[in-house]
RNA sequence: GGUCCCGUAGCUCAGCUGGAUAGAGCAACAGCCUUCUAAGCUGUGGGCCAUUGGUUCGAAUCCAAUCGGGGUCACCA
């Protein structure tokens, strides 16, 4: 039941009727009464103040009278100022709590519920370094969206496009071939990625050290970065690797598995999956006929130089360029001919979203512009999950001068983090070496997710490698404790839940109803988040639900409770808790354990 | 320079569809375990919500300007 509008439609009459006025339901705005004063719910009587010819208190007073008397749901109201607070009956309360209780995973839509088809994109690594920090927030922010979707019942589709070829990649190869003596993953013990990572920082160093050699010659800084023989080998790669070269192909196959071995190790920690994976090698192609069709249509022109651009001036954005002069790809082209592509293969999309870094703000705006002067009707269902940097306390992170926090090094601390607190606080008992090998993955991963999550996705964040990141507290294993702590009375209680039932007019404890306010809400966190693709939302009000947990359990006796009525229903309060920490922190891609 | 985003406690963040005395966590200090897991709970201190002006009965929230920080404006990806 939704409480504010069965409240709203009760005001929206009785005002009405009071003042002659026109309001329907959803005019009304209630909030929930601030905790320092008496009520549930608070209607701000200064709207009503100019129709009703009266002070605020009067009017306030006029409205409560008439409310009260309609709604028996309303059993008090007080005034403060131009506050009206209402309370709701107990009885209400409870029978509010009991439709929570009998919904299984209330929250949560039943699985394709709703008939929409939504593809979302995340993660799109390259191919010649390992992930780092950026990533793995890209990679949370991505799945826990795509989770947040799924409970609203939408079909999601959730893809990943690798940038396996390019400039980048044939650095990589070409310092590995000079100065990698055949190293391999087997030989070296290096995970592939990093294989590959580390000689992408190679070919960066080898080739600073031309350039200042070209300086020293008398070039300038551009000339020297263009002439410099890396350079030059790595561009003479790339044309043979477009023009099918064997040896370029084979190097080029074998280095790229290496590091998909390695990033398939890193995703599988991370907890995040896809549905289907595309690769830039199949898709650069994609959209050169599209420039064709647009340069038919008189979307697209072709400059004297041969290129072909489109004049987006009009729009507050640019003349941009969508394929080269050569006749070759840019960046926006293939991303142009990929979208119409899906939308071919995935007819009934609704809509697609991409996680991107808000560094490529401007580009998706202008690459959404494009599709929607090209005619396609979809182009406005395409939406850019724009989030912020991570940056470190000394700036950007950037993976060619090595000043990055490695995704696998991150995991691997916070894994004997994890470890240690526990061993610490001499919790270890009762598990086995196995059992406590996957909890210290839980715990470790579910406060980096949480940490990374908590936060507004369009925000950038800092990390300071220095500090570390916190278990007590705003924190993902205080929220999985909690869950354990709820576990561990049920084990203990040895009822079984599906027995109990509800007594309608039992006393509420203020914990308790709080509990049931904030359990209530969970539907509304749940919606907004996904409107808004946003998973701070169900992070920070999961946080809040487990707050009020656990003052409920300082406060409240649970299994010793002698009051067996009080007592079951306090059982139900925390199985229903429980129950939704658990699918809120599914939504995060954070497991919960049972002990800890 | 054009344009976009950001500026809330010492630090990391909530709050922003306008509403009551601006909230958490960390850090500091003081309490609470013979009683359901102390990774917890309770309390204390800490704020011209960047600045100035405007709209409004009412502004951290909306608008404008200014200052400060960042992104972007490639025939790179």
């Amino acid at each position: 039941m939704n409480i504010e509008l069965f409240l709203a439609e009760t005001i929206s009459t009785q005002v009405n009727q009071l003042f002659d006025l026109t309001t329907v339901p959803t005019d009304i705005i209630l909030q929930k009464t601030k905790k320092e004063f008496e009520g549930d719910y608070t209607l701000v009587t200064f709207p009503f103040i100019k129709a009703a010819k009266l002070t605020p208190e009067k009017t306030g007073e006029l409205i409560g009278d008439a409310i009260l008397k309609a709604n028996p749901v309303i059993t008090k109201f007080n005034i403060v100022k131009g506050f009206l607070n209402v309370s709701l009956a107990n009885t209400f309360w409870v029978s509010e709590f009991k439709s929570i209780a009998g919904t299984k995973d209330y929250g949560v839509k039943q699985a394709l519920s709703s008939g929409k088809q939504i593809m979302l994109e995340y993660s799109s690594p390259n191919t010649n370094k390992p992930l780092h920090l950026g990533h793995i927030r890209n990679n949370l922010l991505g799945y826990s969206v795509a989770s947040i979707l799924k409970t609203q019942g939408h079909d999601v589709v959730k893809v990943n496009i690798i940038n396996d070829r390019g400039i980048h990649i044939c650095k990589s190869m070409l310092a590995w071939q000079l100065f990698g003596n055949g190293e391999t993953p087997q030989s070296s013990g290096l995970k592939g990625d990093h294989l590959v990572g580390k000689y992408y920082v190679e070919f960066d160093k080898a080739y600073k050290k031309e350039i200042q050699t070209l300086i020293e010659t008398g070039k300038t800084k551009e000339e020297a970065e263009k002439q410099a023989p890396l350079i030059i080998q790595a561009q003479e790669m790339l044309l043979k690797w477009e023009a099918n070269d064997t040896k370029t192909i084979d190097l080029w196959k074998t280095m790229n598995g290496w590091v998909y071995e390695g990033f398939d190790v890193t995703y599988k920690m991370l907890g995040v999956d896809f549905d289907k994976l595309y690769y830039e090698s199949n898709t650069y192609i994609l959209g050169k006929s599209v420039v064709q069709e647009g340069l038919i249509k008189g979307v697209f022109y072709k400059k004297d130089n041969g290129s072909i651009c489109i004049d987006l001036t009009n729009e507050g954005l640019d003349e941009k360029v969508v394929l080269r002069s050569d006749g070759t790809s840019v960046y926006i082209t293939q991303d142009l001919g990929t979208a119409i592509e899906r939308f071919k293969e995935f007819p009934k999309l609704s809509q697609m979203i991409y996680t991107v870094g808000n560094e490529q703000d401007y580009h998706f705006k202008v690459l959404f512009k494009i599709l929607e002067k090209l005619g396609y009707a979809w182009a406005k269902e395409c939406f850019h999950l724009s989030y912020g940097m991570v940056e470190l306390p000394e700036g950007k992170m950037k993976s060619r001068e090595g000043t990055v926090v490695d995704a696998d090094e991150m995991i691997h601390e916070m894994v004997q983090t994890a470890r240690k607190t526990t061993e610490e606080l001499g919790k270890v008992d009762g598990f086995s070496e196995h059992e406590l090998q996957d909890l210290y993955m839980t715990i470790g991963m579910g406060a980096l997710k949480y940490f990374i999550l908590k936060v507004d996705p369009k925000k950038k964040m800092l990390f300071d490698p220095k500090e570390s990141i916190d278990f007590n507290g705003h924190t993902g294993p205080f929220i999985q404790y909690s869950h354990a702590r709820i576990q561990s009375i049920l084990r203990k209680s040895g009822i079984d839940i599906s027995a109990i039932s509800i007594n309608d007019d039992i006393e509420l404890h203020d914990k308790e109803k709080e509990l049931i306010k904030h359990q209530y809400d969970f539907v509304k966190a749940l919606e907004e988040s996904a409107t808004t693709l946003n998973p701070a939302i169900v992070a920070n009000y999961i946080y809040d639900l487990t707050k009020v947990f656990n003052q409920f359990y300082n406060e409240c006796p649970i299994l010793k409770e002698e009051n067996v009525a009080i007592k079951n229903f306090r059982i139900m309060l925390i199985v229903t808790t429980s129950s939704i920490i658990k699918n809120g922190m599914l939504c995060l891609g954070i497991d919960v354990p049972d002990r800890m």
